[in-house]
DNA sequence: GCATATGTTTGATCTAAGTCAATGCCTGAA
DNA sequence: TTCAGGCATTGACTTAGATCAAACATATGC
């Protein structure tokens, strides 16, 4: 894998309204002052499927909110074991205020577009405009929530489960409430290899395989191709997945 | 298993100055004017080893840090598998400022000390004064990491290097470091029983205490009674454990 | 149209950890 | 001093998921 270098603004076709900084409201309340400020040390970055953003223990100088596409943070031991740590979504963020060094290895899974800040003028940034701090505090909150239902997963639940409960995740970011909502069947494009899944569910790529096709065989989801997947009823995958009914609208 | 009430202040011998919120610096930048208003609506509680502080799902209107004591924060499947997601020694923060109701069960394995602030006022302070707040997000996103190395030891480690790792991140905050640089043994007290241990480390506690054995045969820990250890050698523990060297400074 | 690469499925076998069950070891109450 | 009730250990057996290995399905380039 190869380093990639910085793509030019014109070449990403991202408009203010678009970036999510301001999408997840960090700047609803802020003023046109500040706004302004976020605006000038803004900048886009974009990665082909495949590409490492950083990698771990790397100098990284920004912070940046995924724009599109999807990135993963992961976590290796020595003797090359892998456990992903993050899933990074449109909106989410990534990059610590106040470190020097990427702690993961940051990888675009797909193509990948971020909106990304100079650390030290964003530092300043929050320094001076509470609000943005604020949003931080609460998405970092709402990280560490996600963080601990998936220590859950990784503890106690079996492989089918785990294979459940990661369909359940990315069909709530990615379905629409309303499929969903009315028991309508919800379909769900998964973004991820058999590989990531894996590392994402502490799995053998072998079992990941072995779940999917026992979960289709029983009928729990539908699968076209690779990849696509229909949930003809989103009740029942949630109960295959060991959670309470309601648990996924907390997060 | 009880509910408690709260502790008068005077059975609690705690002054300002161990006040942890203090302790770990969240007012070393405010002046006394804000300092007072932490003071007034702080209070002290505590609880005997096994009281339950709260259940996931009840009304939960403080956010408190750990004074002295441990306790630990749980999920529960409906089927009674459980799995720790949060271990608070002393200083440690527990509550989200702007949620209403406990998302996890708040246990004390020892007696413990809280120091608790009402809710809604917390929330005031915090938005008067920007530093409490940033404070909070450091210490928010220090437990993102610590949550994320779990992840990697509940994904991908074996029940050995799980337990080994377990001491070494309770050997981290517990001995002197002065012990660990000079490379001679570390004593540390378990504060866990092995169920406990068990729901931390995603294992039975049958395999917790095999374990246990074992890394004692090896010569790797001493141990005297059932819970105080001693580590000739921490470096062999690390590697047991299959931590880099360093990793452990980070956090 | 064939070759190569990448991702995926499926089968056969092995093993680490779980389960079930018995026993041991303290501590504190009667 | 002995009995109970928690913890903890150890053993015998089972099993979910890992490992090793083969084959299959698309896509890309020649």
């Amino acid at each position: 894998m190869q380093k990639t270098s910085i793509a030019t603004p014109k070449t990403v076709h991202v408009n203010c309204s678009d970036c999510p900084i301001r999408h997840r409201a960090v700047c609803a309340r802020c003023d046109d002052d500040e706004l302004e400020r976020l605006e000038e040390i803004k900048y886009y970055r974009s990665f082909e499927a495949g590409q490492t953003v950083v990698w771990s223990g790397d100098r990284m100088d920004f912070v940046a909110s995924v724009v599109s596409g999807i990135a993963t943070l992961t976590q290796t031991m020595e003797d090359g074991r892998r456990q992903m740590v993050g899933l990074l979504l449109p909106s989410d963020f990534v990059g610590r205020p106040g470190r020097e060094t990427a702690a993961y290895d940051v990888t675009a899974t797909t193509d990948l577009v971020m909106c990304c800040f100079r650390k030290k003028p964003f530092e300043d940034v929050m320094m001076a405009t509470p609000h943005v701090g604020q949003r931080l505090l609460e998405m970092t909150l709402d990280e560490l929530d996600a963080a601990r239902e998936w220590m859950l997963l990784l503890g106690r639940k079996t492989a089918r489960e785990k294979i459940a409960s990661l369909i359940t995740i990315i069909a709530r970011r990615d379905a629409s409430l309303a499929a969903r909502k009315n028991g309508g069947p919800v379909v769900v494009d998964l973004p991820l290899t058999r590989e990531a899944m894996s590392e994402y569910l502490g799995l053998t790529l072998e079992t990941v395989s072995r779940q999917i096709s026992a979960l289709r065989r029983d009928g729990v989801i539908e699968i076209e191709g690779k990849r696509h997947i229909t949930i003809p009823d989103f009740d029942r995958l949630i109960e295959e997945a060991g959670d309470d009914a309601d648990g996924g609208f907390l997060v």
